[in-house]
DNA sequence: CTGAAAGCGCTTACAG
DNA sequence: CTGAAAGCGCTTACAG
């Protein structure tokens, strides 16, 4: 009391001016309106209260322009009224279209939304540490890799985690994937039913876990259509980016020349389309060529790329809603969201009107 | 004191568990490692205490799994070490890349970074008002439109706050622009120099900031380079998207053939070359093609699109650091960073190689 | 319905 | 260097 006294008068001498400078807290606008912190507390909380009693609140906290501090409430509540989102690389165009879903539910239910890039495996490591400290009420996260570190983080964390992509099947967690496989078998059946058999496929690296499961999908898939088996038709791109899908395509034309090329992502098959243009090769006349991921970037290449569609916006929504539903109920069983891949045909694949 | 008791007892009573299933606090790492809470605290933050004591407390941190809680300290410190990023759509490209590199600059100095949409104007003012909850300790925004709301709010605000884009000449604050008119002129004089002379622009919104610049620049540098002026040469797009960047592009070949179209924005510019190519019409050779951004999308595109590179990263980090060191020394005088545009010069353009 | 008081989990002068 | 205590600004049983 005396301290705060205190305080007030150290304010006023620093900087000569009234301690009304200072942000109002409950207690000033308790006093201002004549009632209680409580009756205060309680009226901008929705809790019942007279009419009379709302009014004189509501006014006072008009006048005096006052905000709820949001730590206090936090602290008070425990509840940050926060969610986290943590991918590679927020700029990448499927995290992005991810995120935008997430954003839109953290915001349909009042919640803000703290994004993270978490480049490296480590930067996981320390989120999902640093969640430890309360500042977001739970997480969405889309790993690339998934490494026994990783999981073992993800079984010891204390706040409610929704991860995005596959993961063991013993890790009792919120999930949300979908059936890149099937995706594969899509893009596959497709190209060989126009007639195409030497379809190269262009991966992104295997120790990622879409890499790993869109190579063994090709394999299993080429078999079963009767395609080409011919290894040289398979390369493996550093990284799911344009500029290493560029080498990977220089690399596999040199090698051979494919009627088809699948990328296992959006950018390796647009690198793809680059490097098969600088070689005077026509898509689809020459080389039919899909994507996956079916990001916005499909529409901006001429021929627009087909691509399997991976429903990146329905994924975060869907783990952004799991979430969400677990905050509300901790201790539900967790869940598992499978979302079907579809193909979206355009022009780059599209041999009907370009071959015959 | 009693009250703690009760609880205590209360939760061992519910939950059949030990009370140490809750998150541990100072008071009981203090107690762990048999010092005060103030030891436990200031070894925590790196303040002097004697290497025994650091030691035991350390060892009972990592004991006993105790993480900080972060609204506690935001509460008592007056500091969110959040940072709050706001734009119309976190998806657009330009914003993405922004983003990024907000990102990368709150990262750095550990702060975290919440991202929000604000795609009606109400939506800026209302997270203006919500930010004096106090849930970030500053805001990096770029607004599309400015009207005489948004600027009174921005004079009101009581956090610091910078603007990516222009602002009015007497709002004091911290502000990091383009010089999106030169970006025009550098486009213009480019086509100009290779005997381009009806060179049509696809605007967006006249009622945006950057609508209405360039508006202007287009005009003033269309005349003194002698240009064509036919206003059948300049269209304008309800909104800088693909999609109304067709119907304009479509509205604009109703009425003239132009030599050269320059595009308020990269997704414009795409947009006009796809609905050239439906029309038989090839770029560069028919029509040459800029955009403005220099997104990522321009290197997607093909041939690819020669943009007016408008920084969108420098700007974010610009803007990032500028909030930064405003934290630290909150009474400086604004600033303004002005970032001038460069020209990325490809295909699209390129009538050197196509025209002659 | 309302008020007085405790307590959320930290940090930080102050005194020793 | 260290500890006891106050206080950051809220919410919420509890009693009336």
């Amino acid at each position: 009391m005396i301290r705060s006294l205190c305080n007030q008068l150290r304010n006023r001498l620093q900087t000569g001016v009234e301690v009304s400078e200072d942000r109002p807290t409950v207690s000033q606008v308790a006093r201002h309106a004549g009632v209680s912190v409580a009756s205060v507390s309680r009226v901008l909380n929705g809790l019942p209260a007279t009419e009379q009693t709302r009014a004189k609140v509501l006014a006072a906290v008009e006048e005096l322009g006052y905000r709820p501090n949001a730590h206090a409430r936090s602290l008070k509540v425990r509840r940050s009224q926060q969610l986290a989102f943590a991918v590679a690389d927020v700029g990448n165009p499927v995290y992005v279209e991810m995120m935008r879903a997430v954003e839109d539910e953290a915001r349909a239910r009042d919640y803000r939304l703290l994004v993270s890039s978490t480049a490296q495996p480590d930067d996981m490591l320390a989120l999902l540490d640093s969640l430890e400290h309360g500042y977001a009420d739970g997480l969405v996260l889309s790993p690339v890799r998934v490494n026994a570190d990783l999981v073992a983080a993800l079984r010891r964390v204390t706040y409610p985690v929704v991860v995005v992509g596959t993961v063991p099947a013993d890790l009792d967690i919120d999930n949300v994937r979908t059936d890149s496989a099937a995706g594969v078998g899509l893009a596959l059946t497709h190209l060989a039913e126009q007639g195409c058999r030497r379809v190269a496929f262009i991966n992104g690296p295997r120790d990622t876990v879409p890499g790993a499961a869109r190579a063994h999908a090709f394999e299993d898939h080429a078999r079963s259509l009767g395609l080409d088996l011919d290894p040289a038709l398979r390369v493996e791109a550093g990284d799911f980016t344009l500029a290493e899908g560029r080498k990977a395509a220089s690399a596999l034309l040199e090698g051979t020349t494919p009627d088809a090329v699948l990328g296992a992502n959006d950018l390796l098959a647009i690198a793809t389309m680059h490097v098969l243009a600088e070689r005077g090769l026509r898509v689809p006349r020459d080389v039919a060529v899909i994507g996956m991921d079916d990001t916005e970037l499909a529409d901006v290449t001429s021929p627009a790329l087909t691509s399997v569609d991976l429903a990146a916006h329905d994924r975060g929504g869907a783990a952004a809603r799991l979430l969400l539903e677990r905050l509300e109920d901790p201790d539900r069983p967790s869940q598992r969201v499978t979302i079907q891949p579809r193909l979206s045909v355009r022009g780059s694949s599209d041999l009907g009107s370009a071959r015959r």
